[in-house]
DNA sequence: CGGTTGATGTAAACCGCTTTCACATGCGCT
DNA sequence: AGCGCATGTGAAAGCGGTTTACATCAACCG
């Protein structure tokens, strides 16, 4: 499998684009073996350069994940401020197709999710990172906000905790039951998104954050 | 680092007991640097003996990570089974307790964790392991049986559902902020078991299954 | 235009890991 | 005491990953 894309697809001594291709390179081996399931010099290969020439593009391996991992970020933010779409039509109907744009892109980019939350080291010391994923959280968190903001008067929730409740019961999802099989992977009664829904229902209701009765 | 474990100490031809080191060892190193981050033949130097000694213990170095997960799956259904103490001193108290657990695993057995839940490779062919899973994922389940119980007549939910949703919490909690920092990973207004204590209240008040007003 | 410079890719050497083989050891059973 | 099988060794073949010194090329500059 090459990755040369087309323009100027390697007709030359130099490859032309050989950082994105060695991306679209690790994307696949991610999706099909994991985040630690290939080798730097593998993506070399796959993109029909010697071994060597990565490093002229990333310092190791993990710099190349790294990337991958805050790419992701930046598409996995967009996708769920998309679900959100500012809190319309309201605030639980929005963060319920917030959950399903998160499941959705788990289910879509499996080697970026992976790449995100399971990557096999640190990647904290990686700025723009960071401030991709905070980008990412961030979305969750004004979700959270305007949801507790419809609240009644005291004992309104703290918008941090729901914005925590909300991301965690979504990623226990992703993680257990999309994306490459894990041991305690097992079949469900229901889709996942499903599941997500009515958790995210029943956990909101309680808050006295929609509508419905009780 | 020697893991001769004291009673034969290696001072002979024979280990004595180097598949319980080798073990021991592979613990250390995939808390230290993930599932990925040690090889069959480093697991050997630690335990003192030659390259090809292990593999008179286990078939490979997946074998060796399952089995830690398959041991790993045991003592966090006894761990669960503990909390969860046949619902006393009620259902609602004995899920916190479930839950407490849960995170007390996380935190006390990293490296048992990520090789259950990230074990880099399928590991769903074996069948010791799937067993225990399904041990520890029973006592969950039976444990959002019990409480479900509860639940006055009409409207009581599913419980596969409720213990999958449980699980998919605390679970979602473990993964993202207990154990070696990923991206996602951000300081936390409150600890990670208070988190989840406030979460399984808000779930579960809304499903009627606890005593409390609202 | 021609030369220089820096970015990009190569070739090959080096190193460690995996796996297998014949062989050594000694524990436990009779 | 002696036998047999489980367990550990040593060496070697083969792979694959990483690294270093060198090759190529594009762009810039006088």
């Amino acid at each position: 499998m090459r990755f040369t894309n087309s323009p100027p697809g390697r007709d030359s001594y130099h490859h032309g684009n050989l950082r994105e291709a060695l991306i679209a390179a690790a994307l696949v081996m991610i999706a099909e073996r994991g985040p630690a399931g290939f080798s730097f010099a593998e993506v070399a290969r796959a993109a029909g350069v010697s071994p060597a020439a990565p490093y002229r593009h990333f310092r190791d391996r993990n710099a190349l994940i790294a990337e991958v991992a805050r790419l992701g970020f930046e598409r996995f933010a967009a996708d769920l401020e998309a679900g959100w779409n500012d809190g319309r039509p309201d605030p639980v109907t929005a963060i319920e197709n917030c959950g399903r744009a998160y499941l959705s892109f788990a289910r879509r980019e499996p080697a970026s999710y992976a790449a995100m939350f399971e990557p096999g080291f640190p990647l904290e010391d990686d700025a723009a990172l960071l401030r991709a994923s905070e980008a990412a959280f961030g979305v969750i968190r004004r979700a959270a906000d305007a949801a507790c903001a419809v609240h009644p008067g005291p004992g309104r929730p703290p918008a941090m905790m729901v914005a925590l409740h909300l991301w965690a019961m979504a990623h226990g999802i992703a993680s257990l039951f999309i994306g490459r099989p894990s041991a305690g992977r097992r079949r469900l009664p229901m889709s996942p998104e499903d599941l997500l829904e009515a958790g995210l229902l029943v956990y909101m209701q309680s808050l006295g954050l929609n509508g419905t009765q009780r």
